[in-house]
DNA sequence: CTGAAAGCGCTAACAA
DNA sequence: TTGTTAGCGCTTTCAG
């Protein structure tokens, strides 16, 4: 016996009659016979009949598949953008086939060739750090396959793109610094290539711009994310005399590691500094000392956003909308009061 | 001009050669000549020509994707197993095509119904929570697709297997308690129903035999995860004269939760009482009071070795192994002399 | 109401 | 060395 997934053109065989009469039976197509078509139910009901839809998507020439792309899925913001699209998605019958980049401009490149294999019919993705010419996206673009970016918006290129409005995060962020008392606030920003980085220092000059702080350039410093350039950053702020009181830092993450060495070596100063950055990880509730706020994002609704923008775009590509860019609130959520 | 990826019907017609030809050549067939076959590299290249590997794939009746049903990625335990197992199957030209389950049974049924429709060559799975009856991955043995169970490991129901010597690392734990001295040592574990809850308890017991220790039955309660049982649990332990000074817990959630509870409902007490727990989380290390200790898995390991296993099953369906299971070893990583 | 036939993109056995 | 042909599982006209 046989073991493999029963055909139609096998279950025309037994009952003898057409493929087609079966194909038909099995959509409920209007022009079949009733007698006909519970046989064949009933057949398929047996041998556990479940279509091919590799088959079914080779003949319609789509795969029903959304690539997705992303950085890595060890920082729960990523993990969060994939549940909401990969919800959104299935909700609307499609496939997420989701790969992770490291961070690797080589592997992205890899990447997206890999999905052009795969024929995805259209491609979500948030480019790794690395990235900053997006050329290859093109190739899909050739191919009216829609790309749409989430979180990392290319810079100097037009493109689709679902963001989270960091600039007014950032705002948030520093007017609360401001508003607590704080003169000298610090930026440990993210890499100056990327686009978000520049979002969020724009949020900070404007905070700082509202209530007509000036700005003190060396207090602005960008990070490669390696916990050696944040310690070197925070070293040259904390010697100065005038040190920060305040760090507006690219994320979570970072400012866990900052707070670390805060206490590490500079126990002394550290319950003056305080430290706000972008996530609102899940995490910080169980702190004995939480940082003082934490900036919350969207990141499933940012998913969700942009695999309808996908699905909007795929069956118009022949006369494709403006490139646009949708841009979500972020919140921030103070956490002094509650502890 | 018609915007879509170019085939070898096209190919085959510009250069006026047939399908075939154009095939060999793009596929280094050695009855091909040289001169065409530089001709139709020259146009591939020109076209920026990608074969269709759905095509590719139909033709050879295989997908080349492993189907990965996981209960859901917020937990970093399973976003390692997948990170594991994305760059096995790729390193061996394997597509992932993932989803959560979210602990439901009944999505988890729609899921294995879902990958057989997209005919995966085998399927990665922990199944949720609420799975006791393993029948719906049935179907797919049915049709020689083979299952690789990870991390949740099917009672009565023989099946390939890669999971954590979670019995050993329970183990470990409570050696480590009884060799600091501690008497009363309460278990809150998972659910009855998963095997792994019977593993951490047979490691819970071996130790106490070991050091010849009695067991307090009260002392050991599984909760469902969810905060109100934990906080019943924990409640009832504290309230007793005899409280325990340590609680081998399921996961470091569990075990931030139960810290969060004693620092607030039990403040005079909480020092006394240590906790540890499974999954040495990378955000443990930058809390100013992290548990005693940790059981750490190799979760990345465990998506590696399933998926090996799976790519050794699947061309040998017909004469298919006994089944087994591979276990992995924990290891405690104590925190306290650390900080 | 039913069936025959074409075709999606590609491979591979066979023929020329 | 090259071309012809059949076929993978399914849908969909178009005849009957």
């Amino acid at each position: 016996m046989e073991k493999k997934a029963p055909t139609i053109k096998e279950m025309a065989r037994t009952l003898g009659i057409s493929v087609s009469a079966v194909s038909k039976a099995l959509n409920n197509h209007p022009s079949i016979g009733l007698y006909t078509k519970e046989r064949v139910e009933r057949l398929a009901q047996k041998l556990n009949y479940v279509p091919n839809q590799a088959a079914i998507y080779f003949k319609q020439k789509k795969t029903c598949t959304i690539g997705v792309i992303l950085p890595h899925l060890t920082d729960h913001f990523y993990t969060n953008i994939l549940c909401g699209a990969e919800i959104e998605a299935m909700k609307n019958q499609y496939n997420l086939i989701m790969c992770q980049s490291y961070d690797s401009l080589a592997r992205e490149k890899e990447l997206v060739s890999f999905m052009q294999k795969n024929r995805v019919d259209g491609l979500l993705v948030a480019t790794s750090k690395e990235t900053v010419n997006f050329n290859h996206f093109q190739a899909l673009e050739a191919w009216n396959i829609p790309v749409v970016h989430i979180a990392r918006q290319p810079r100097q290129h037009d493109s689709y793109c679902v963001i989270s409005n960091v600039r007014d995060g950032a705002k948030q962020a520093v007017d609360y610094f401001i508003q607590q008392g704080h003169r000298h606030i610090a930026h440990l920003n993210g890499p100056e290539t990327m686009a978000t980085s520049r979002e969020r220092h724009s949020g900070y000059l404007d905070a700082h711009r509202a209530f007509n702080m000036p700005i003190h350039p060396e207090l602005i410093k960008h990070t490669d994310f390696s916990r050696d350039r944040n310690k070197q950053i925070l070293d040259a702020w904390m010697q100065q005399e005038d040190y920060p009181t305040a760090i507006l830092a690219f994320k979570d993450l970072i400012v866990l590691e900052i707070m670390n060495l805060l206490k590490k070596y500079y126990p002394d100063k550290k319950d003056q500094v305080k430290v706000i950055g972008f996530g609102n990880h899940q995490l910080l509730q169980y702190m004995d000392h939480p940082p003082c706020a934490s900036i919350e994002e969207q990141p499933a609704l940012l998913g969700q956003k942009a695999v309808n923008l996908l699905l909007d775009l795929m069956p118009r590509m022949d006369d494709k909308p403006a490139y646009h860019t949708i841009a979500l609130d972020c919140k921030l959520v103070p956490y002094e009061s509650i502890v």
